[in-house]
RNA sequence: GCGGGCGUGGCGGAAUUGGCAGACGCGCCAGACUCAAAAUCUGGUUCCGCAAGGAGUGUCGGUUCGACCCCGACCGCCCGCACCA
């Protein structure tokens, strides 16, 4: 691991001396009584304005807030305020993404009750974000785990239900075989148990699923026609390869006379998306659950060992795709369909998934890196049929390496001198013909699973009865509530919802007939799925409020962490989709625009012994990193993302103690574009801090300044530089928010705070103006501050409900422009033309240049360039 | 394994999207203030070179009057992968 450089110096802390210039310690609450005094952000029941709907994921409740989420959520309070300024009517909520695993693996390890951990959560995490002066209305608040939220998602189920969106069937899931309990992904460490050490097995469970692929084509669709026009390419780029839309072929192999399969079938059918190699396939493999596969291990020992081997792989696509290729040939060989005699054997293979296509395929080792592999390993034939442009047939190879690319077809009787592309229209129009097989569709979707076997989520609204099988809760017996259980029950695996009869047995809301509630909950995925239409169109009696939805949806700017660019983002895309089709809604597409932010990561440090060190455990002076404590050495690991297990985290708290919430806003968003990461570092909070002092040694001798000079009059120096450079500041400040440049913003306000600090000779009216203007920008940003300045100048009300600046359009025309002159396309001057200058001018004054005439002294000119307002470039030898 | 992204001074980053590479901040250096230090203020700060000048945006190659930006190959790091949220 590379070792990091950082700063030496010893961190700064302000000490009573600075305090006394600027206390963020009494200023900050101060301000922030008052916004709740005056019920400052209650969004507006004011349907004439224009509304904007502003949303950043909601928190799960982990305990603590961190500085993912003060960045998350500075950036969203940064465009709320900015959207009020510019006269939005502004909707920007809170909640608590509350139910999950980690409250039931706190119960296990220290007794607390999930709801009782839960709710505690946030209680505190509730106090800390209050803290960062965030202007949210805090009255829209709700958990996902509050009954009053999660009875009117079992209502919405009921409704899907109806609508024949929801559907059972069997389905995989990790088996601890020790603990004899469900494990999520997360408890599978290196296909063991997290807690038994065991190895990890697949199990099928029968499960809930909402048919998302049957909605796959609108959310492909949708990608692409202008809904989704806001959203980052990259976010809708892997979602569209999640969904994995593919046009191949699906045929049928018969079985060489001979052969007889298991259970009589006489033929296997595939699916492939590269018909165009079908004169390469040298041999077919199937899933371990392919019925065909299923049926020879039935009368075979060694075929059901193997498919219990394949079984010992975990459920996640990467286990399954990591796993070592192996296969197992059964006692069947197929005809190739066009070759005359030619047999392809059989394997099950453990690479060959079940849910994708029709679990079969023909493999092809010359054209791809699997069917490769498993060639090599089980001595197969490696056939070329496609010929990259440019090789010749006699040199080319693909003995060690397939070939994935283009190219011409060879080898390939009817197919020869075919493009690839021509090759595959021309085999489906074959196997069509001759009745083998069709073009068909495929997509790599699945269909969403939402059952889990835990207790801390929402309760399935079902009964199971042996008469009347699956029947949903009738409506009126809602909500399905979870039971009380002892913190205890959290020490035994498995779910205590299996445990709890008095909860369990019910009657059948059909027969009256015993019968039992289902145990399982709901994926937390569908929780966070439709909350933002809860926040904005909440009512007692229904999921949403019709009316209140049709305004405020769809969120106009949703920010969160890339990590959800697939899952939550797709899975709220479903469920707005199936919303609107049970009719709670109008539209299908829920955010409207979406940025996705970076990480906070933070420098790693270890003791001698490997032990991880907190942050605030070490010291780095001039002798290097040593320990707090004892002096000792700390080795400096790599920048990474904040993570418990690695201690590199800072607390927020520590921070605002130190310097205020205005101090960390600021920093967070000022050091990186806010797509990328941004490392933490305490020299750049000091710095912050720094800079809100700077700020307020600004301020703090203009008292009253826009009481004593009428801004709305003519201002007596229209022409004067400062008021070009108040006014250019507001124009691309208010261009680099909307566009979610934070960091350049803030670059834009330092560059105009050393512009404002140079310019003492201005007159007052126009330093009143550029004040004025200086605080209702940093507004967003540093909102204490902003507020503590605007009532120290002057200013009316408070600076969160003051409007935003307007940049005169006037005194952004400049007359002049300075060019750079290059000659042969190196820098080598500078000449200072009118803005209007014509080319032939421009020229001019470049070639009469001394230093041009220096540099092309002795050489013909060939040609120039000249980029009006940008550059001129002589070309000369 | 598959999918997505990133790579620019000592550090975070900027570059109007093909037009002055290094805005702004941190750090560092020098000066002012101070008995002194911190804080603050002023100036400097990509590298090599006294200078003229030269080199330079992960590496190699290409397109162009002109490339951090476009194209090809490679190297390194990060994120996601359906039961973590």
């Amino acid at each position: 691991m590379e070792e990091t450089a950082l700063g030496t110096a010893p961190f700064f802390c302000p000490d009573e001396t600075d305090m006394a210039r600027y206390n963020p310690k009494e200023i900050e609450p101060k301000w922030r009584q008052r916004w709740e005094n005056q019920n400052a952000f209650a969004t507006s029941a004011d349907r004439s304005r224009p509304k904007y709907y502003v949303l950043e994921m909601f928190p799960y409740p982990s305990g603590r807030i961190h500085l993912g989420h003060v960045r998350n959520y500075a950036m969203g309070d940064v465009i709320a305020r900015f959207k009020r300024a510019r006269g939005f009517n502004v909707l920007h909520p809170m909640g608590w993404d509350a139910f999950g695993l980690p409250a039931e693996n706190a119960a296990m390890q220290t007794g607390a009750h999930p709801r009782d951990w839960t709710y505690a959560n946030i209680a505190a995490m509730r106090r800390e974000l209050k803290q960062i002066g965030l202007a949210i209305d805090w009255s829209k608040e709700f958990a996902t785990c509050d009954v009053g939220y999660y009875r009117w998602q079992q209502k919405l189920f009921l409704d899907f239900w109806k609508n024949g969106l929801v559907e059972r069937r069997e389905s995989y899931v990790n088996w601890d075989p020790v603990d004899m309990t469900v494990l999520a992904n997360e408890q599978v460490i290196e296909g063991k148990g997290w807690r038994s050490g065991a190895t990890v097995e697949r199990k099928k469970l029968s499960q809930w699923f909402l048919k998302i692929t049957d909605k796959a084509e609108d959310l492909l669709a949708a990608l692409d026609d202008g809904r989704l026009a806001g959203w980052p390419e990259n976010v809708r780029l892997m979602q569209r390869n999640w969904i994995g839309k593919s046009k191949g072929l699906s045929m049928k192999f018969r079985f060489v006379s001979g052969t007889t399969a298991p259970g009589g079938a006489g033929e296997v059918e595939i699916y492939t998306t590269r018909p165009d190699t079908l004169y390469g396939a040298s041999f077919i493999a199937v899933a371990p659950d392919h019925p065909l596969a299923q049926a020879c291990a039935a009368g075979e020992e060694s075929a059901a060992v193997f498919i219990a081997e394949c079984q010992k792989t975990g459920t996640s696509q990467e286990a399954i795709d990591k796993a070592e290729k192996k296969g197992f040939r059964l006692p069947l060989d197929v005809e190739h369909p066009f070759v005359e005699g030619r047999r392809l054997p059989v394997f099950i293979a453990n690479f060959i998934l079940m849910g994708y296509g029709t679990g079969a395929i023909f493999g092809c080792p010359g054209h791809d890196e699997r069917d490769h592999a498993f060639a090599t390993k089980y001595g197969l034939d490696i056939l070329p049929v496609v010929l990259p442009p440019g090789e010749n047939a006699a040199d080319f190879s693909v003995a060690s390496a397939p070939y994935l690319g283009p190219g011409t077809i060879y080898n390939s009787g009817f197919l020869n001198g075919l493009s690839d592309s021509e090759a595959i229209d021309a085999a489906i129009a074959k196997i069509e013909k001759m009745a083998r097989g069709k073009a068909t569709t495929q997509y790599r979707l699945r269909d969403w699973g939402v059952s889990r076997q835990r207790y801390w989520g929402c309760p399935i609204p079902a009964v199971h009865c042996a008469r009347c099988g699956v029947v949903p809760v009738p409506e009126r017996d809602l909500p399905v509530e979870l039971p009380e259980v002892d913190a205890d029950a959290f020490k035994t695996p498995g779910n205590p919802l299996d445990r709890l009869p008095e909860w369990r047995d019910v009657p059948c809301p059909e027969c009256s007939g015993a019968a039992r509630r289902e145990t399982d909950t709901f994926d937390t995925f569908i929780d966070s799925s439709w909350y933002f239409a809860r926040f904005a169109a909440a009512r007692d009696d229904r999921p949403v409020d019709k009316a209140d939805a049709d305004y405020w949806l769809p969120v106009d700017q949703y920010i969160g962490g890339i990590e959800h660019a697939i899952l939550h983002l797709l899975y709220a895309r479903y469920f707005t989709r199936a919303m609107k089709e049970a009719g709670y809604l109008s539209v299908e597409e829920p955010f409207a625009n979406l940025f996705t932010q970076g990480m906070v990561t933070h420098a790693t440090y270890k003791d001698a012994q490997g032990k991880w060190l907190l942050p605030e455990e070490v010291v780095i002076d001039s002798g290097g990193a040593r320990r707090v404590a004892t002096g000792e050495a700390v080795i400096v690991g790599a920048i990474e993302k904040m993570s418990k297990s690695k201690k590199n985290v800072v607390s927020p708290q520590e921070i605002v103690e130190k310097y205020g919430a205005d101090a960390i806003r600021w920093f967070i968003l000022s050091d990186s574009p806010p797509e990328r990461d941004v490392e933490w570092t305490d020299a750049g909070a000091a710095g912050a801090w720094k800079l809100v002092a700077r700020i307020w040694d600004l301020i703090e001798p203009a008292k009253d300044a826009l009481a004593m000079h009428d801004l709305s009059a003519p201002p007596p120096d229209a022409g004067a530089g400062l008021r070009r450079a108040t006014h250019a500041m507001i124009d691309a400040v208010t261009g680099d928010i909307e566009g979610f440049r934070f960091n350049k913003a803030i670059a834009r306000i330092y560059e105009f705070l050393n512009t404002l600090k140079k310019a003492e000779t201005a007159d007052q009216w126009s330093r009143a103006e550029a004040l004025s203007a200086l605080v209702r920008v940093i507004a967003p940003f540093t909102p204490h501050l902003a507020e503590e300045s605007w009532a120290h100048i002057g200013g009316a009300g408070l600076v969160c409900n003051a409007v935003w600046p307007d940049a005169d359009a006037a005194l952004l025309v400049k007359e002049t422009v300075t060019l750079p002159v290059q000659v042969n396309g190196k820098r080598r001057a500078e000449i200072t033309v009118s803005a209007a200058a014509e080319t032939r001018a421009v020229e001019e004054a470049a070639l009469t240049d001394p230093e041009v005439i220096r540099h092309t002294g002795g050489l013909t000119i060939r040609k120039i360039v000249v980029v009006p307002g940008r550059i001129v470039n002589i070309v000369a030898n």
